[in-house]
This record gives C-alpha cells, sequence and structure tokens, in this order.
RNA sequence: GCCUCGAUGGUGGAAUCGGUAGACACGCAGGACUUAAAAUCCUGUAAUCAUUGCGAUUGUGCGGGUUCAAGUCCCGCUCGAGGUACCA
C-alpha cells in the first residue's frame, strides 16, 4: 500500500489534539524533564526551513525522554514585541498588535504541520497583559531591592534605609553607581527627592544618566548599529552623544555569580568562554594620584601595578569628571574644541579609531611612588564606562599608550630586562623588572604582587577587582513594548501598587516620537495615574496633587524573554509569577536549545533575572539552563543562471565561460538538481518571458553557491512546500540527517529523496499488496543482532545529540534487515522511530493493533547476548598499511592472534625477504607487523 | 588585534578510546522492468596508474614532529565562519 503521509500526518495530528496527547501536568510520581526551544520572535516572514532544525532535535529528545518514562515539559510561545512590528505600524498604520497576531497564527500554522509535541495549554506571548503583569511586578521588585556584597545577594530596600538612618553610608556593603558618603544626620536632613536621588545609586532597577545616541532630526535614540559615522542609518541625519535619564538594571552586581555559575552548568567551552569575555573580570588595584596644586586626588585601575615606575603621564577619558577640574584657563578652549568632537562619534567609532588623538589638560599629577610630576591628558581612547574613566598610562608596556606617547613626544621608560620598545611597546606579562626600586630584579608576577602590597600598606590604594560588564540600559523609548508601572508623583519615580498591575499599553495615534521629542507614548491621551482611586485617568487630570503622569518609556526585548521559562511552568498562575509547587518540581530547564546569537545578551540577562529571584526566595534553582546547545544556522544554496551581457540569452554553467555573462540568482524552488525548469522560469518574471537559452545535454544546468538563506537571494525554502511534497516525517528526519546538530550546513533540498525513500520502504515492509501483515514468526539471530544493534546506537545518539547518526543507523538497520516482516523486529523499531517520525509510527503502532499512543510505547531495552560475535574480521597490517583481512575467532588470544597471522600464507608473501621487527597484536582490532 | 569553532570525494557528511579513511545518503554512470515515462530494483562510483585478473601508489587545508600505527595527539602556518573589548 502507498505511504500517504499527508492523510496519515492530518489525521495524527488532529487526533493529538482532540486526545491533549501533549497535555502535561505535575505528577510526582515521575520524574520530570524540561526541553525548552529559545523563544521566537514571530517575524512577519514566517519559518523558513532553517528555524525548526532545533525545534526539531528537542522534539526528539522530550519525546524521546517521555518514552524513557519521564514527565516531559516542552512548551512554546512567542517572543512577541519588538521593534519589526513597531515600524510596520508607522509605515503603514497597522496596528502591532494586529501585525503580531496574524505573524504568530501564521508560525503557529507552520509549526502545526510539523508535529511537534508542544504543550500549546501552555503557550505564552510577551505582549498579553497576563503575561506582561510578572514582567512588571519583577521590575517593581527591583527597583525595591538593592544587592548587598557582603552576603551577595538583593536586600529589600528597607533595609538600606534602616542602614543609612542609623550609620549613614558608614559600613554600607552594597552595589552602587558611585561611591556616596553621608552621615545619619545627613540622610536625615534630605527631602524626598534628594532621599529618592540618593537609594537610585543603590536600587537594582535604578533611573540613572547615560549615554545614548540621540538623533535630534529623528526626535530619537538609536542603537549603535543604527548608527554609520556620526548619521542615522535611517534618514541621514546626524547623530551626538547625549546624556539621558534611563531605567538600568544593575547586572553588573551580580558579575561574580554570573561567573560563579558557569562553572555548574554543562554549555559549550566556547559559550562559556564568551560570557566570560563578556563579564571580563581582571584583578588589579586602585590607586590615587595627587593632582598638583589642589586637594583633590585622583583614582584610576590598573592591572599593572608593577609598572608604577614607568608612569610618565595620566590620560582622563573626554566623559570623565576630572576633566572640568584638571583643564587650566589656558587650555580651556582646547580642551573643549576636542570635547565637542568626541560627542558626535559613538562609542563603536571611538572603540574602531586608530588614529591617535588628544589634548593636554594643562594640569599635572604626582605620582604617589617616585613623587615625579607626570602631564594629565585627555584623549577617546580612554573610556568613562570602565575603571574609573581614568587611567596611568605606562608607554613602554602598553600599546595603546605607546601609540599616544610617540605621538605626542612624551617619555617612554622600559621596565623590563631587555626589553627594546625603540620600535613598539612590549605588552607581555613576563620577563625580569627594572628600573623599578624595590622592585628590581622579580618577575613581573611577583612584581604586581609585591606592588599590590606595598599600596595598600603605604595607603596610596587599594587591591581590588573590576568587570567590565556594565548595566543594562532598561528604557527604550519605543512604542510596542511593556509599560513601566511607574508615575512621577512631583517628579519622583514612585512604582504603581502590585495589585493593580498589569499596568496596560494604552491606543496611541501614532507611533513616532512627539514633535517635542517624547517617546511615542506621549501621543496617550489617557496617561495618567489617579492615586486615590488607583488608576489610569485622562491626562488632561494630571494635576501633580493626587493625578501623575505615567513613564512614557517601555521595556526593551529581553524584558519578556528573561523569566518565560519559569512561567511555562504554571502559565495561567494569577497570583504568582510560578506556584512553589510547580517551581519545585519543574526546577530548571534540563535541556535549552538555541542559536549562538544569544550567547551574550538573553543568556546574561535571564541568568540575572533568574538570580534576583532566587535572592528573593521564589525560585529554587540559581542556574536556570542546565544543559544548552547551540543549533548551527542553515544556510541557502543559491542557483545562478548565466545572461549573455545585454541579451535575453541565457547560457548553461558549462557554456559561460564562452562569453561575456552574468550571474543572476534564480529561485531555487523552480530548479531541482541544478537543472533550471526553463518554463517556469519564463513565467517566473516578465523580464524573462522572452529569454532564449542554450542547453546542455538538453538541459539547463545552473551555478551554484551558500549564502544566508535570504528572499533577496530566492534561496529561501519554506517548510510548508517540504511537508506537501514529502510529509513532515520526511523534513524531520531530512533536518536531522543533514549533519550534527551544532554545525551550521546549507540547505540542499535534493538530498531529501534519500529519506524519504527511507520511509517508504520502510512502510512497505507491513503491507503485501493493499494488505496490512505482518509475520508472528520467530526473529532470526542476524535479525535480532540487526535490531539489538540498532537500539544500542540509537540511544546513545539521541543522548549525545548525535541524531544525523541515527538516522544513517536506521537506513543501516533497514538494509539489514531485507525485507523483514516480523513482528518482533518491526514493533520495537516503530516505537525507536516514533520521536523522529512520530505521524508514520503512531500509525504504524495502531495497524499493529495498539489502541494508546506510540508517545507512551516505553523505550526497548538490548540485550548485550545478541550483540556478541564470535569472530573478528581481523585487519592485517604491515608497517601500517593493510594488505589482508583474516576472520578470526573474537575469544582467540594475542599469542595465539600472532601464531595464527605469522602462519598465513599471505603473511609470508608480504614479508619475503625481510625480516621480522615487531608484531604489535590489538585484541578484537588489529594486527600491524613491522618489517 | 583577541577569543571560539572549523577545513575529509562532485555534494551533505561518517570514523565514540590513536587501530581497515570515505559508513549512510544525494548526485552521476551503467543495467533490469516498461510500448514509453515516472516509480522501483540491481551494479559501479576518492584520485592516479594498471586492468583479463591479481593489484600498486597517493590521499582527510599547508609544513614539520611523536608513534608499530595519526583525520584523530604536539609545534608552526594558511584560509573560512561566529563573537568581540583601544577594557588600562
Amino acid at each position: 500500500m502507498e505511504y500517504n503521509f499527508n492523510e496519515i500526518e492530518k489525521k495524527w495530528q488532529e487526533k493529538w489534539r482532540e486526545q491533549k496527547t501533549y497535555h502535561v501536568e505535575i505528577d510526582k510520581n515521575k520524574k520530570k524533564c524540561y526541553v525548552l526551544d529559545m523563544f521566537p520572535y514571530p517575524s512577519g516572514a514566517g519559518l523558513h526551513v532553517g528555524h525548526p532544525l532545533g525545534y526539531i532535535a528537542s522534539d526528539i529528545y522530550a519525546r524521546y525522554k517521555r518514552q524513557c518514562g519521564y514527565n516531559v515539559l516542552h512548551p512554546m510561545g512567542y517572543d512577541a514585541y519588538g521593534l519589526p512590528a513597531e515600524q510596520y505600524a508607522i509605515k503603514t498604520g497597522q496596528h502591532p498588535a494586529v501585525t503580531t497576531r496574524n505573524n504568530i497564527a501564521r508560525y503557529r500554522e507552520q509549526l502545526d504541520k510539523i508535529g511537534f509535541c508542544f504543550d500549546w495549554d501552555r503557550e505564552v506571548k510577551t505582549c498579553e497583559p497576563g503575561y506582561y503583569k510578572w514582567t512588571q511586578w519583577a521590575f517593581i521588585q527591583m527597583f525595591n531591592h538593592y544587592y548587598d556584597t557582603k552576603e551577595q545577594k538583593a536586600q529589600p530596600i528597607a533595609k538600606l534605609i534602616a542602614h543609612l538612618e542609623t550609620n549613614g553610608t558608614e559600613g554600607l556593603d552594597a552595589a552602587q553607581t558611585k561611591e556616596l558618603h553621608f552621615s545619619a544626620e545627613e540622610w536625615k536632613g534630605y527631602d524626598e527627592a534628594k532621599k529618592s536621588e540618593v537609594l537610585m545609586n543603590y536600587r537594582i532597577a535604578y533611573k540613572a544618566d547615560t549615554m545614548v545616541n540621540w538623533c535630534p532630526g529623528l526626535g530619537t535614540v538609536l542603537a549603535n548599529d543604527e548608527v554609520s559615522e556620526g548619521l542615522s542609518v535611517r534618514g541621514g541625519f546626524p547623530v551626538e552623544q547625549k546624556k539621558m535619564s534611563q531605567w538600568s538594571l544593575r547586572v553588573s552586581a551580580y558579575a561574580q555569580r554570573l561567573l560563579d555559575g558557569l562553572e555548574t552548568v554543562d554549555w559549550t567551552e566556547s559559550l562559556k568562554e564568551s560570557q566570560r569575555n563578556w563579564i571580563g573580570r581582571s584583578e588589579g588595584a586602585e590607586v590615587r594620584f595627587k593632582i598638583k596644586g589642589q586637594e583633590e586626588e585622583m583614582v584610576i585601575f590598573t592591572t599593572r601595578a608593577d609598572t608604577l615606575f614607568g608612569v610618565t603621564f595620566m590620560v582622563l577619558a573626554p566623559e570623565s569628571a576630572y576633566v572640568e577640574k584638571v583643564t587650566t584657563k589656558e587650555q580651556g578652549k582646547e580642551v573643549e574644541n576636542y570635547i565637542d568632537w568626541v560627542k558626535h562619534r559613538t562609542e563603536r567609532e571611538r572603540m574602531a579609531e586608530k588614529k591617535v588623538s588628544g589634548v593636554f589638560s594643562g594640569s599635572y599629577a604626582v605620582n604617589p611612588i617616585t613623587g615625579k610630576e607626570i602631564p594629565i591628558w585627555i584623549s577617546e581612547y580612554v573610556l568613562a564606562g570602565y575603571g574609573t574613566g581614568a587611567i596611568m598610562a605606562v608607554p613602554a608596556h602598553d600599546s595603546r599608550d605607546y601609540a599616544f606617547a610617540k605621538k605626542f613626544g612624551l617619555p617612554i621608560i622600559p621596565l623590563i630586562e631587555g626589553a627594546d620598545v625603540s620600535e613598539q611597546s612590549f605588552d607581555a606579562k613576563e620577563g625580569i623588572v627594572c628600573n623599578s626600586d624595590f622592585l628590581n630584579g622579580l618577575t613581573v608576577k611577583e612584581a604586581i604582587a609585591k606592588a599590590k602590597v606595598y599600596i595598600k600598606e603605604k595607603g596610596i590604594g587599594q587591591v581590588k577587582v573590576n568587570y567590565r560588564i556594565r548595566d543594562a540600559i532598561f528604557s527604550r523609548q519605543r512604542y510596542w513594548g511593556e509599560p513601566f508601572p511607574v508615575y512621577y508623583k512631583h517628579g519622583i519615580p514612585t512604582m504603581l501598587p502590585e495589585d493593580k498591575l498589569p499596568l496596560q499599553l494604552p491606543e496611541i495615534s501614532n507611533y513616532l516620537p512627539t514633535e517635542t521629542g517624547e517617546p511615542p507614548l506621549g501621543h496617550a491621551t489617557k496617561w495618567a495615574w489617579d492615586e486615590q482611586k488607583r488608576e489610569v485617568v485622562e491626562n488632561s487630570r494630571i494635576d501633580d496633587e493626587t493625578v501623575f503622569p505615567l513613564d512614557l518609556n517601555t521595556m526593551p526585548g529581553f524584558a519578556g524573554s528573561s523569566a518565560y521559562y519559569l512561567r511555562y511552568m504554571d502559565p495561567h498562575n494569577d497570583t504568582s509569577l510560578v506556584s512553589k509547587e510547580a517551581d519545585e518540581y519543574w526546577k530548571a530547564v534540563d535541556l535549552y536549545l538555541g542559536g549562538t546569537e544569544h550567547a551574550t545578551g538573553h543568556l546574561i540577562y535571564s541568568k540575572v533575572w533568574n538570580k534576583f529571584l532566587y535572592d528573593l526566595g521564589l525560585v529554587c534553582e540559581e542556574e536556570p539552563f542546565k544543559k544548552l546547545i547551540n543549533q548551527g544556522m542553515i544556510q541557502g544554496r543559491s542557483n545562478f543562471v548565466y545572461r549573455v551581457k545585454g541579451t535575453n540569452r541565457f547560457v548553461s554553467l558549462g557554456l559561460k565561460d564562452q562569453y561575456d555573462t552574468q550571474a543572476i540568482h534564480v529561485d531555487v524552488n523552480i530548479v531541482e538538481n541544478d537543472v533550471l525548469d526553463v518554463e517556469a522560469f519564463r513565467n517566473w518574471s516578465p523580464e524573462y518571458k522572452d529569454a532564449e537559452f542554450e542547453l546542455e545535454n538538453g538541459k539547463y544546468v545552473c551555478g551554484w553557491a551558500v549564502e544566508k538563506m535570504s528572499k533577496s537571494m530566492y534561496n529561501v525554502v519554506n517548510p510548508d512546500d517540504i511537508v506537501e511534497r514529502y510529509g513532515a516525517d520526511t523534513l524531520r528526519l531530512y533536518e536531522m540527517f543533514l549533519g550534527p546538530i551544532e554545525q551550521s550546513k546549507p540547505w540542499d533540498t535534493k538530498g531529501i529523496d534519500g529519506v524519504h525513500r527511507f520511509l517508504k520502504k520502510f512502510w512497505g515492509l507491513f503491507f503485501e499488496g493493499d494488505t496490512f501483515r505482518v509475520s508472528e514468526e520467530e526473529a532470526t539471530k542476524e535479525e535480532l543482532k540487526t535490531l539489538h544493534k540498532t537500539i544500542k546506537k540509537i540511544g546513545e545518539d539521541i543522548e549525545h545529540f548525535s541524531f544525523n547518526t541515527s538516522v544513517s543507523a536506521f537506513m543501516i538497520c533497514l538494509n539489514e534487515l531485507k525485507g523483514c516482516d516480523k513482528r518482533s523486529v518491526l514493533e520495537p523499531l516503530v516505537v525507536l522511530l516514533a520521536p523522529f517520525v512520530p505521524h508514520i509510527a503512531e500509525e504504524l503502532w495502531s495497524r499493529l493493533g495498539h489502541t494508546t499512543s506510540v508517545c507512551d510505547a516505553p523505550w526497548p531495552s538490548y540485550k548485550e547476548e545478541y550483540l556478541k560475535e564470535s569472530s573478528v574480521r581481523y585487519p592485517i597490517s604491515f608497517n601500517g598499511k593493510v594488505r589482508f583481512n583474516l576472520e578470526l575467532p573474537a575469544d582467540m588470544s594475542r599469542e595465539e592472534i600472532e601464531k595464527t597471522v605469522l602462519a598465513d600464507s599471505q603473511t609470508q608473501k608480504q614479508t619475503e625477504g625481510k625480516t621480522i621487527r615487531k608484531i604489535i597484536v590489538v585484541p578484537g582490532r588489529i594486527v600491524n607487523i613491522v618489517c
């Protein structure tokens, strides 16, 4: 009987839906397993064949675990807020909610066709009020907590206030934006506004001035990649650095715990490494330098405390607060000009800049160790955001300082014996120290340690660990995001009462910034908070007594995706983000699958979010993602036709060099095995209607290249089309067959026939003509061996996420079975195949007489006794080169093997006229004769 | 620049511990079935030489090394992909 995949797949997808086959609930009698795919953003283009790769892999794993007896949580939902929908709204006026709803419907339809075992009852969408209520709620908690650096834990802000009331800042251990000093009396004397300002210095969600790329022409803030050479990519308006009050999250407070957590999870080394680089821990020292003629000292951070004797100048970031203090009258104009120039450069440009620039401030600092006076310069190569925004320059041993010293003619003092610094600096942390008084003769490592001790003892500074990671800016001047549950009471940011959440996103008429440069929410007319009525009211009622304006910003993309894995555990809970029961049962994600693009964004923010909730005792696991696998990208395979320049004549690949041709991308969907469907090409576009072709052997052969899968390359392959033509099971199997999950590889539809044929052949085993029939005969030894070998291999492969080799193993198994139709062999195979190709497996399983889903068919176990070989085929090699094979009993001893091999006539032929010097016998493996 | 990963036939890839390189599949070529096509099945398929057969040599990006034995380990390099800091 024909394998009618369309009918089978439709039938089972409906049954699964009706019978809620994939619905999952807490079941304390079963071990749990949580398998999660990274949250997709539902883009307007729909899914292409690359997207489901990870979903298929995780689906196989989830189904496998279920068959092994686990209670598997495998949910799906949408990261539904985002810029594309908003930009589409600006262009067309269509509400982003409508666009998003349509895109989600399209995604769902596409996903459903592939037969995933998602529990759709747990679906979440970040743009739904029931979901973002908890995003807003978490934000309020972060606002109401600070980070205790001694306890290494978030604590209620009330505890901090109590401390300030009794001790001021004395003895305070808190993560902070800047170091403040005041007494309890001073604190008590502060008014509300001042107190709010001070507390912002400690809150985990806080408001502070940050530098942004401000584009006055567009009236908005731009991301780094929306700016190019000081102009906005969109519109080409000038962009400048501007200070703006923005919400931020104090993720830097969690730097060390983020780092420590990496030791406890099963992620790839490369991913861990990139997170370590992002966190950027460096051990060093803070050193104070006196400024000549002033009370004020400047503090710098260095990892090379050993180089203090080689400091020949100081450099400040242009934004540094010290700039104002050290700039002299004479240098005032020059400094001002320089800072003005730097302002128009983005951080990215400043970092990419190779040309050295800078200006002298006019002041001098005093080296605390030598007492020498050294000039203070200002340069963009020092970044305000790292360390203290000021450095001590050691030109002999830092290439950036070196370039600066060369350009401005500043002295260079070598500090390492034998280091030649006439052409370039010696940056390596190795060698013997010289020119450094009490450090002379030590290795660099020893000198660093000794210098640190010295700095501490002499009180000129302190040992310190610095982190590169910066706090996350949490405000966006956009419409399509979560609104902040914040109103401004006499200008003081105040949280909405928690029981009034969610604060719903208002409707607005225009998605652009307002004329006065406010974010889109500035267009909302009902966007004020009435404290007494506890509700959102018309803006016209703002009186600054009981009615106050609401925040006009929205939250960024990572807000909604930071705790979604927790929400899946308990998606309909109205009283908490996740119930204690659900959290304690499902704990953390056991397998997390997604792309590398989230390596440093989402995977840092969601971990901080989780650690914060952990500190509050709301979740029981500190690390949310135990094992993580990055799936590779599926690249496109583009096809080209070759047009003779200036004509409408196309020549086949093999002939193109005889003409002056131009390669043109052609839709891969009208090309098969690199042969163009000429008629389809003529109909593809009016411009090719009258195209002429020069063929090779009656065919038009196309050229090809591997490129990114994108519309503009005409190489997008839609999974719907594949499902239509070959079925979802074939698509699933082929995606896995392409290669290792974590590797990038090109999609080429032509290979799909192999796996499709496999399924057809497998199907055929169960039928005799049109009737379903399996034999009840006992299996032979060979058949059992093949079966059990396959059971073993598939289980191991799934555990190692090596799905491509599983597919091969199935094919080998089928080839070896040679048309076997015995139930005792076929039935376990159906069970093994079920995670990979669930539809055909369900159909065959039910035809075999089962009434329950194959999803619950227990995973078969293999018996070692069937796998034992009685003999081994030994490759016999001479000097490492295999010459022939010898079949020998498996239990033959080393000595016997040696004797048998030497006695063999073929051996004698190979060794004729040579002396045998050595024989290596590896039992069960190989024999090598050296002669 | 730095970090990470990678490079194996015409193509995707396999080789789990250093032990027969190229499993499995695509494609291609030849054959069977068919009036024909499709579908299906069978055979061959790393390269070079030899070919009636036996075979021989080379071969996993390049150059070295360790080893009885290297795609796999070590040193040096080339190219490609991804990430990324003028981070003091």
